[in-house]
DNA sequence: CAAATTTTTGCAACCGGTTGCAAAAGTGGG
DNA sequence: CCCACTTTTGCAACCGGTTGCAAAAATTTG
């Protein structure tokens, strides 16, 4: 049913190596021979079949999207950038969705089957040997949002998350507040424990600070609600929270407007991520953004360049973070 | 560098097509074949290419999937939905991300040469004209969330729109509002062309309730916080809103509360969707929702069933919508 | 204008598999 | 044990392209 090269090849009254250089950028063909071949490859309306040539040139321009993020909102934004910026690049997302049994292996067989040129893998939970089974697959990979170390193993983009608990814990002491608490997402994803280091080693330089710490089961609305609830009936409450991510803030609000307990007057949040969601008027949450559109555009850049060089190696590039000022912590203190 | 079938061939002393018919379920292989070929392929790590096979084959197991609201918070759920169900039945989502200007022949084209084997448009807003271009093209497609019609081009899996839109004006009558008004997303949407004219439908047999209509200009908070900002200060307000959209909602709720407006008591308002955060308590809105699950599993059911009897007819599925009552319209009149 | 170069073209092998067909091997009956 | 019949196996062609190589055509040079 399709139209085949051949078919073009035998319109044109060509041979099919000439059809095919028509279609290759580089290839030599006489000015003569390309009008011939596209006017008999324009009527018959042929495109030529990317997985075919993708045998023999051993590139099929496809790109694995690899996550298991699929409830925090943020991920969307994560999906639409990086598709659209694949897709620039002429590539194509095959999307790989990773329920909690799949393990690296599979997911790596999963992708090699259909000989994708790279791997993009997009969590901020997964641990770093999940990227690593890619490299050792032979499968270029970058890892967006992960975690990152000094002698990494695949390319990392993404932010600092011991510096955002820093920076989080910097804002809190900065309002004043002297009693603090972190609360995270489940305490096996590497966000979550990279933020709550952070979080402790600015609290140490201030040891007449109070503070305690709490994990939410899962990155959602849910959790965050469901942890602030338990925090509130067992009393003994902290002036203020770091949320690790802005779902968890908008649950953990929710729970304390149920309690009665006004925020920022009585609490203090502060979130992580700057989802859209965050800057609604009725939401008003004071968080730390990460700059995914730079982040994305890495890492597709750094995909990229593996294409055309695989022995470039292992590159860590990581943007700032930024506090973004709405509505859910107290002001600064006046010392007058 | 990736083992092929040749190398398992060799390693295990047969021919290829001992080892092509070893991973061919339903082709004829003695079982001591099977174990040589299997102890080969085990111990070389052999996992068939399915791009080199669909050429002959004719199967990619790839599946389109098409869409174009990336803004919408229900659709990473759409997301998560449905590439979750194709992995199940062994096909791998390819995902193509359509930006405004890319047109129904593009797209196409595009999935074409990845030969999909279907694809799945994913979209409340395309027009009908999209998934017929697969068709003509012949791509066995559904369309997911699309308009039916009855005698539909394509298979159609979704929600009866309009029926909404007057499920919606009943509810509203139902609680005794006189003044109501229809606020939907982009004009030109099916989604809300249909759920307007339902909507209008149903008015149409109470000739004393009075209303009246507005778009925002797209399917999102921001857009629905502006248009609500616009109806408060023209002033002239009705009782109640029923918007196209829960993200819509939540940004007219926004714009209301900031006006001072207080919902029930002042302004009621009726969404559609539930998407996860119209549970939050913090929002709480009262709307229609659409049994998505249901929908995917129909719309894969349908892919599949396709796969293997491309000729079959196409088939409208409709799923019921359901109210669903939280606290954002008054209760219904007591008439004692 | 012939010879030397350069460019364009087609042939044929190949990418990694599948599959129709016929030969080889296995099975059962007499 | 031979023969007819069924199952298993390998050969070779093919899927839709690409590409090295050498022949053919076009161009430049002397």
């Amino acid at each position: 049913m399709p139209v085949t090269l051949k078919d073009v090849a035998i319109r044109a009254g060509v041979s099919t190596s000439a059809v095919s250089r028509t279609f290759t950028d580089g290839a030599s063909v006489s000015e003569k021979m390309r009008q011939k071949v596209e006017e008999a490859a324009e009527h018959l309306g042929y495109s030529p079949n990317a997985l075919a040539s993708s045998l023999t040139t051993g590139r099929t321009k496809l790109i694995g999207l690899v996550s298991n993020n699929f409830h925090n909102p943020i991920f969307l934004q994560v999906f639409d950038l990086l598709t659209r910026k694949l897709q620039d690049r002429g590539l194509r997302p095959l999307l790989l969705n990773l329920t909690g049994e799949t393990d690296a292996k599979t997911a790596v067989r999963m992708l090699q089957q259909y000989s994708v040129d790279g791997a993009i893998v997009s969590s901020s939970t997964l641990p770093p040997e999940f990227s690593k089974a890619f490299r050792d697959a032979g499968v270029p990979v970058v890892n967006s949002f992960g975690r990152f170390s000094t002698a990494p193993d695949v390319h990392v983009v993404g932010v600092d998350n011991s510096e955002c608990g820093r920076l989080a814990a910097r804002e809190l002491i900065r309002r004043g507040y002297t009693n603090v608490a972190f609360m995270g997402g489940p305490e096996r994803a590497t966000s979550t424990q990279d933020r709550h280091r952070g979080f402790l080693q600015e609290l140490a330089k201030h040891p007449d600070i109070r503070h305690s710490e709490s994990f939410a089961t899962a990155y959602s609305f849910d959790a965050g609600r469901a942890e602030m609830q338990r925090r509130i009936s067992q009393g003994n409450m902290p002036e203020a929270f770091f949320c690790g991510d802005d779902v968890l803030s908008i649950g953990a609000l929710s729970a304390l407007s149920d309690a009665g307990l006004r925020v920022p007057e009585d609490i203090g949040i502060i979130g992580f991520n700057d989802m859209e969601m965050a800057g609604w008027e009725n939401i008003n949450l004071t968080t730390i953004s990460q700059p995914i559109d730079r982040i994305l555009q890495s890492s597709v850049d750094l995909m990229v360049s593996m294409l055309d060089d695989p022995s470039s190696p292992p590159e860590v590039r990581l943007f700032p973070c930024q506090l973004v000022e709405r509505g859910t912590l107290r002001p600064v203190l006046d010392h007058a």
